[in-house]
DNA sequence: TCTGGGGTCCTTTTGCCC
DNA sequence: TCTGGGGCAAAAGGACCC
């Protein structure tokens, strides 16, 4: 399989018997660079990049003519610009990239109600009971294909396998505009020439922890007793990568999983010493964080905080509650409390997050808000406030303290990205 | 070259109770 | 009264993913 016949999407299918194989990972190609390219027609066939402006911006999906240059998502733009200079940027655009998530979510859900979500651009689907109607997951998974470009106009690969993790790396080897099946006989022979860092959960860190044990290939870790893995990575990621070294992975195809945390973070355009300034972002960070709470119907129990320093050390902080709550007064003054803690002294910090954890219904968690409580009180103000967003848009009512920033910010205000 | 923002999961440490 | 340790939950850190 050359690369020039996966560039032309030509369908790809290992040698074996294909019955088995009814999982398919569907990943779009370049995703936000594609989107933004279908209200960009000039630009197909142009190094694209889609990542902020900022200083301490990075690239957020770039297109293959700019990943020729050897730019990836991630990257700093500022790298990225650098070893593309004629690539075109553009920023991001809020709302486009969902709109797009659910068309082609809406695809999938009308082949097999077995669809599970991995990101805004990746799912994962269970064929099985659609075979009957629509044929088999090539069949399947070459009608998707070709919905996708007509009702989204933008490209996706797949792999179709026995697996979830193999048909996540078949798709990844697909890319882009590919489809790759592999049979459940050919597993083997298709998972043990790939480097270990293709394995789903391998990172920088893990891959260099396998490099220094002599292991470069899926093949290597397989022949590599467990317990030798488990030693040196942990039993828990020890034992996983054993058993995907042999393509062993029975993980079903489930429809959502609820969220386990809400949170938000922001990286300050120059470092800040000022703890004033810090303690107006989280007081912005809380009252997104709790505005998204209650957009969802959700309480959490546990409130933390996360600063970033300059020199990139990171550490985090959190307070259990008595009572969950969707408060952004209650979020805020949980977080401010222990940064104070910290009893940090003019450090120069770089980031500052605020993160809601330990989840529930708010309708099925009791809030034991004293009726006419300050937590009370504050509760009914914020659902007033979200009331005037929904009716006048974001940010028509916001605390004092940060209308006042705000007017700055509409100047020239040096504290955000 | 200098590293975003949204998350999940795992491991280790710590504090508490018995 | 001191010490040890099991069990547990919370806290903290870190790797990883898109």
């Amino acid at each position: 399989m050359s690369r020039r016949q996966l560039q032309r999407g030509a369908p790809i299918t290992l040698p074996g018997d294909d019955s088995g194989c009814h999982i398919l990972h569907v990943d779009m190609d370049a995703f936000y660079a594609s989107v933004e390219l279908r209200t960009r027609p000039d630009l197909v066939g142009k190094p694209v990049i889609v990542g902020g402006l900022g200083g301490r911006a990075v690239v957020l999906s770039a297109t293959y003519e700019a990943r020729a240059f050897g730019v990836h998502s991630a990257m700093p733009m500022s790298r990225a610009r650098r070893l593309c200079p004629q690539a075109v940027v553009i920023p991001p655009t809020s709302g486009a990239y969902s709109a797009a998530s659910r068309g082609v979510m809406e695809v999938f859900r009308s082949i097999t109600p077995l669809v599970e979500p991995l990101s805004l651009d990746e799912a994962f689907l269970d064929v099985r009971g659609a075979q009957r109607r629509l044929g088999s997951p090539l069949v399947i998974a070459e009608l998707i294909r070709a919905r996708v470009v007509d009702e989204q106009r933008i490209t996706c690969s797949i792999g179709v396998a026995p697996s979830k993790f193999v048909a996540k790396l078949a798709s990844s080897r697909s890319k882009p505009d590919g489809l790759l099946v592999v049979p459940r006989d050919a597993v083997i022979e298709f998972l043990h020439p790939l480097p270990v860092g293709a394995l789903w959960g391998v990172g920088e860190r893990t891959e260099e922890v396998l490099t220094r044990l002599g292991l470069r290939t899926i093949g290597d870790i397989a022949h590599t007793p467990r317990s030798t893995l488990e030693r040196a990575l942990g039993p828990a990621a020890g034992s996983h990568l054993a058993a995907l070294a042999w393509g062993r992975d029975e993980r079903r195809v489930v429809l959502h999983e609820p969220d386990k945390s809400i949170g938000a973070e922001e990286t300050f355009a120059r470092d800040v010493d000022n703890p004033d300034v810090v303690r107006r972002e989280l007081l912005r960070l809380s009252e997104r964080t709790a505005a998204r709470l209650r957009a969802t119907g959700q309480v959490g129990r546990t409130v933390s905080i996360k600063v970033r320093f300059a020199d990139f050390t990171t550490i985090t902080r959190a307070k259990t509650l008595h009572d969950a709550t969707d408060v952004a007064r209650v979020v805020y003054d949980t977080a401010t409390a222990l940064y104070d803690a910290l009893g940090l002294q003019r450090a120069r910090i770089r980031l500052v997050g605020v993160r809601v954890e330990g989840l529930s219904d708010a309708d099925r968690t009791p809030q034991q808000l004293t009726i006419g409580g300050a937590g009370e009180q504050w509760r009914s103000a914020e659902l007033a406030v979200d009331r005037a967003a929904a009716r006048f848009g974001a940010g028509a009512v916001q605390p004092a303290t940060l209308v006042d920033r705000d007017r700055r910010a509409s100047g020239n205000n040096p504290d955000r990205v």
